[in-house]
DNA sequence: TTAATTAATATGTAGCTACTTAATTAAGTC
DNA sequence: GACTTAATTAAGTAGCTACATATTAATTAA
C-alpha cells in the first residue's frame, strides 16, 4: 500500500506536465477545467489551482478566466536571475571587496538616459562613475545616473565611502526594474578603468529602476572579462 | 467608506513590503508570525501565507518552518528571463526566420562538455552546428552537443529541415536547465559563421539541460552583435 | 557534560465553501 | 447585419479547519 492518501499539488502538477510533454495535450490544446481534473484525480480544486498556477508561472500553460487553460504554443525556457548588490556578490565568491569612486557630477539628463526612463519632461540627474574591486582587481565599472528630483537625499550621501549601488538598494525601493544584457567591445575609457585592453569583449548589465513612474536610477555595469551571469536554479 | 471589506493578498503583501522598505522591519529582523499579522490586519492566515510566499519568491524575505520569517540581509534584484525558441523570437520581432544546418557529426564527449554535464562516465554525443537567420542575416550561431544515449531519436531527425533547438524543445522535456551568459571576442570561425569581423564582442547564451540526471543537450548560442537580452517584467 | 529524546512552534499544505471577476457566448435590439 | 446587453462560465480569491513537516528548544538519559 504505497498509495498516498492525498495528492499534493506538486504531484498534480507533475501529472499535468507529463500529459503535456507526452502529447496527451499538444501545444494549443485546451485542458479540462480545474474542477474536472480535480474530480478525475480525486483531489480538491484548490490543489489543481495551485498546480496550474505553478505551470502558468513556469510558462507551460496559459490561463484565462472563462477561457480555460491552454497549453502554450511556444514553450519558453523561463529562468530566474538573482542580481545581488555587488559587494555581496564579491564576498560570496570568497574575494575581498573594494570600492572606489571615480567621479560624480550633477548634470542635465542625457537624451539616451531620458529615453530609457521614458521621460517626457526634463529632470535633474547626478552622474556617478565608480569601480568595484574583487581582490584588489577591477571587477565592475559602473556608470550611473541618479534622478535627484526623485532621490534628492543622494546629494548628501558620501559616495566615496558608500557606493550608490548599496545606498540605493538599501534606501530606495523600486517598483519597476528593467534589465538588459549585452556585449560590447571596451572603449578606451572603459578599458582604462577596468585595466584591460581596448576592444576586449565585456558583458554589460544595464538596469533601470523607477518608483511608480518616477525615475530612480540607470546603471550600466561593465563587468570585467571573464564575468559570467548564472541562473540560480 | 472606501474601506474594503476584505483584504486581498496583494494588499497584505504591499503592507508588509512597505514595512520592510520603510525600516519598520530592517534586514535580518524577524517578522511576526503569519497568524499575528493576520489578526492585526483582520484577514485570514491563508491570505498572509499567500502574501508571504510572494515576498519569499521575490527574494525579499526568507521563511523557515518554526524559524519564522526574516527580512533578507542582502536584497537581490530577482528577474525572470524568458528564452523562447529562436524561430519564435525572430518572428516576434517581425523578422523573417531562416535556418541553416552547418554540420553534424557523432563524436566522443569533449572534456569541457562532460564537465558541464557533471558526467562521471563516458557517453555518446552528437555535435551539431547551425545558423539561425533573421531577415536573411545571421542572427545566432549555435554550437550544440546532444547526448545520443539519452536522446537516440535525434539520430533519425533531419536536422537540415528542423533545427535541433526546435525539435528538442518540442520533443524532449528537461527537468533541469543551467543558463550562463557571458561575452566573448569572436574567433575566426565564429566570426565567419556570423559574417562579422574577428574580435567583435558577442553575447553568448549557454544552456545545459538534463532529464533527471541524464544529460540532454549543451548549446552555446553565439548571438550576432547588437543582440540584447531583456527581462520580461 | 554530552547525547538522545521529546515537546513546542511556525510555516506548509489539503480540503472545503462561498463569492468575485474576467471573458465569452447568447440573446435582444436597432 | 451590426451593435448592445445580459447570461454563463471557468479561473481567481478569501476564509475557515485540520493536519503535516521542519526546526528549535526543552527535557531526560547516559
Amino acid at each position: 500500500m504505497t498509495q498516498v492518501s492525498r495528492l499534493s499539488w506538486q504531484e498534480v502538477r507533475d501529472q499535468i506536465r507529463a500529459g503535456i510533454l507526452n502529447r496527451t495535450f499538444s501545444p494549443g490544446d485546451k485542458l479540462p477545467r480545474d474542477a474536472d481534473i480535480a474530480d478525475q484525480l480525486g483531489c480538491a480544486r484548490s490543489t489543481v489551482q495551485r498546480a496550474m498556477r505553478n505551470l502558468s508561472d513556469a510558462g507551460l500553460v496559459e490561463r484565462k478566466r472563462k477561457g480555460g487553460t491552454h497549453v502554450r504554443l511556444d514553450p519558453v525556457t523561463r529562468a530566474t536571475l538573482d542580481i545581488p548588490i555587488t559587494r555581496r556578490e564579491v564576498e560570496r565568491r570568497g574575494s575581498i571587496y573594494g570600492y572606489h569612486l571615480i567621479d560624480q557630477e550633477r548634470s542635465e539628463t542625457a537624451r539616451e538616459v531620458a529615453g530609457k526612463f521614458e521621460l517626457s519632461g526634463p529632470t535633474q540627474m547626478m552622474r556617478v562613475r565608480a569601480l568595484h574591486l574583487a581582490d584588489h582587481k577591477p571587477h565592475i565599472y559602473e556608470d550611473r545616473w541618479v534622478c535627484t528630483d526623485t532621490v534628492p537625499e543622494i546629494l548628501n550621501v558620501d559616495l566615496a565611502r558608500e557606493s550608490a549601488n548599496e545606498w540605493l538598494v538599501r534606501n530606495k525601493p523600486f517598483t519597476r526594474c528593467d534589465l538588459r544584457f549585452y556585449a560590447i567591445s571596451a572603449d578606451v575609457e572603459t578599458a582604462q578603468h577596468l585595466s584591460i585592453e581596448k576592444g576586449s569583449a565585456l558583458l554589460v548589465i544595464e538596469r533601470t529602476t523607477w518608483i511608480g513612474t518616477a525615475p530612480i536610477t540607470l546603471v550600466k555595469a561593465f563587468t570585467a572579462p571573464g564575468y559570467e551571469l548564472l541562473t540560480s536554479i
